[in-house]
DNA sequence: ACAAATAATGACGTTCCGTCATACAATAAC
DNA sequence: GTTATTGTATGACGGAACGTCATTATTTGT
C-alpha cells in the first residue's frame, strides 16, 4: 500500500512535470515547436517514459486543456453560487470568466489550440469526450440559472425558446469574443479600447433583449460584478490588479 | 503576350487543381492526412511542382481559406445592398451567412482549421495579413450599416459605445455559434433543434437589446430574410432547398 | 535544328513520430 | 547476501512527411 502510494505519487508528480513543460513549450514555440523529444529533455527523462503517460503528443495537449477547462468550470460554479437575483448570478459568471482570461490568457490560448480540429483529430475519443463533458457541465450550470429565472418570473421566454437557447447565445458571445480577442486584431483602429468590456457589455445587452429583469438600465450590474469580484474571486482579483482592492482601499480612507 | 497569357492560364488552372485536391483531402483525411505527396498524386504532378505555387502546406490551406473568405465577403456585401431599413440589411446579412454555412459547411470547417494558431503559425505574414484584411472588410461593412442606423435615428448608442461594438457582438455570436455548431455537440439533448436558427435569433435579440428600430416585436424579420433569400440569393437558395422556392410554389397554386 | 531558358521531377537530408528490444533498478524469494 | 522476478527507463530504429536542389525534360527563340 505504502509503496503503491509512493509510486503513484511519483507518477502524478511526473505527469505534472510533463504538463508544465508542455505548457511552456507550447507557448514559446507553438504547436509545431512542441515535440516529445523537447519535453523529454526539459524534464530530464527519455521520450519513451512520456509515452507511458500519454498516447501521443495531442493527448498531452488534451490533458493540459482538460485541466484548464476544469479550472474554468470551477470558477463558473463558484460564480453561480453568488447570492442575489438570477441575473446577478449570470453577471458573476461573466466576471469570473473575464478574470480567468485576463489572469491566464495563456491557458485560454491553449484551450483554443486543442479545440481546433487539427489537434483534436488525433486525440482519442475518451480524451475528447472528457473535455466535452466538462464544457457541457458549464453550459448546464448557466442553463439552470436561466431556468430558475423563468420559474421565479424574472424572465419570460417565447414558447419556442428553450432556456438552453439563452445559454447557447451567451456561450457564443463569450467564446467567439475571446477567440477574436486572442487573435489580436487591431481593435484600437475601430475605437474598441477594451474588447473584454465590449464582450461583457454585449452579454448584458443580449439579456436586456430577452427582457431578463432587472434590466441593465434598472440595476447596476457593474456593481454586482465588483461585489462578485471581491467576495468570490478575491484571491484571483488581487493577483490581477496587484494586491490592490479598490473597495477596501476606499474604505481604509 | 499570347504565350505569357497561356502560361499564366496554365498556372492558374493548376493552382485550382491543387486547391481542389487539397480541399478534398482536408475533408476526407483531416489536416494531418493532407500531405504534399498526396496532393501531387491526386493532380498527377510531382511534389516539387506544388512548391512552385506554395511555400508550404499551411499556405495551401491559407489560399483555400482566402478564397472562401472572399466568397463569404461577397455574399455579405451583396446582402448589405438589400433595399430597406438598416436593420433589415443586417437581417439580410445574417440570412446570407446562414445560407453560406448551410450550403458550404465544408468550407466553413476549413476556415476554422486555418484560423487555429496551429496552422497559421506556419503561414507567412502576407498570407495572414491578406486573410485578416478580408475579414476586416466584412466587419467594416456591418459597422457601416450600424453607423447609418445611428445617423438616421433608428439606433441610439450610449456615448461610450462605438458602432463597431455592435458589429463585434454580432460577429462574436455568429462565429462563436458556428464554431460550436460544427463541433457537433449533442444539441438535441438540450432541446435546441436547429442551432442555426438559434444563432440568428440570438442576433435579433441582441439588436432588440440595443433598441435598434424597428424591434423584432414590431417587424417581421423572418419575412425580411425570406425576401432577401429569394431576391438576393435566389441561386444559392434554390440549390439549398432543391430547386424548390416556397414563395413561388405558393404563388403557382 | 540547335542553343538558351524555363519548368518538372524525385532522390536526398532532416526532423519527428511512436515502437520495442535491451539495459537497468527495485522488490521478492531463497 | 545472492539470485530470480518483476517492473521501469532508455534511445536506437523504421517509417512518414517536409522542403530542397541537382538533374532531366520541355519549351522558346533564333
Amino acid at each position: 500500500m505504502e509503496a503503491l502510494t509512493r509510486k503513484q505519487r511519483e507518477l502524478i508528480e511526473r505527469e505534472d512535470l510533463i504538463l508544465q513543460a508542455a505548457h511552456d513549450l507550447l507557448l514559446e514555440r507553438g504547436y509545431h515547436g512542441l515535440t516529445m523529444e523537447r519535453i523529454a529533455k526539459a524534464i530530464e527523462y527519455s521520450k519513451g517514459t512520456i509515452y507511458q503517460h500519454f498516447r501521443c503528443k495531442e493527448e498531452v495537449i488534451s490533458a493540459l486543456a482538460s485541466r484548464y477547462l476544469e479550472k474554468q468550470l470551477a470558477m463558473t460554479e463558484r460564480a453561480a453560487s453568488y447570492e442575489g437575483r438570477t441575473r446577478e448570478r449570470i453577471a458573476a459568471i461573466g466576471e469570473g470568466l473575464e478574470i480567468f482570461i485576463r489572469l491566464h490568457p495563456d491557458e485560454v490560448r491553449i484551450l483554443q489550440i486543442i479545440k481546433s480540429e487539427t489537434v483534436s483529430e488525433k486525440a482519442s475519443e475518451e480524451c475528447q469526450a472528457a473535455m466535452k463533458a466538462v464544457e457541457f457541465q458549464a453550459m448546464a450550470t448557466v442553463a439552470a440559472i436561466v431556468h430558475a429565472a423563468v420559474l421565479d418570473g424574472d424572465l419570460e421566454l417565447a414558447p419556442d425558446t428553450p432556456p438552453e437557447a439563452v445559454s447557447f447565445g451567451l456561450w457564443a458571445i463569450v467564446s467567439g469574443g475571446h477567440a477574436n480577442i486572442l487573435r489580436d486584431l487591431p481593435f484600437q483602429e475601430v475605437r474598441i479600447g477594451d474588447p473584454y468590456a465590449v464582450t461583457m457589455n454585449t452579454c448584458d445587452i443580449l439579456l436586456d433583449g430577452y427582457g431578463w429583469r432587472p434590466l441593465s438600465t434598472e440595476w447596476d450590474y457593474a456593481r454586482t460584478r465588483e461585489r462578485a469580484r471581491w467576495t468570490l474571486f478575491a484571491k484571483e482579483a488581487r493577483r490581477l490588479c496587484g494586491e490592490e482592492c479598490p473597495v477596501r482601499a476606499a474604505e481604509a480612507r
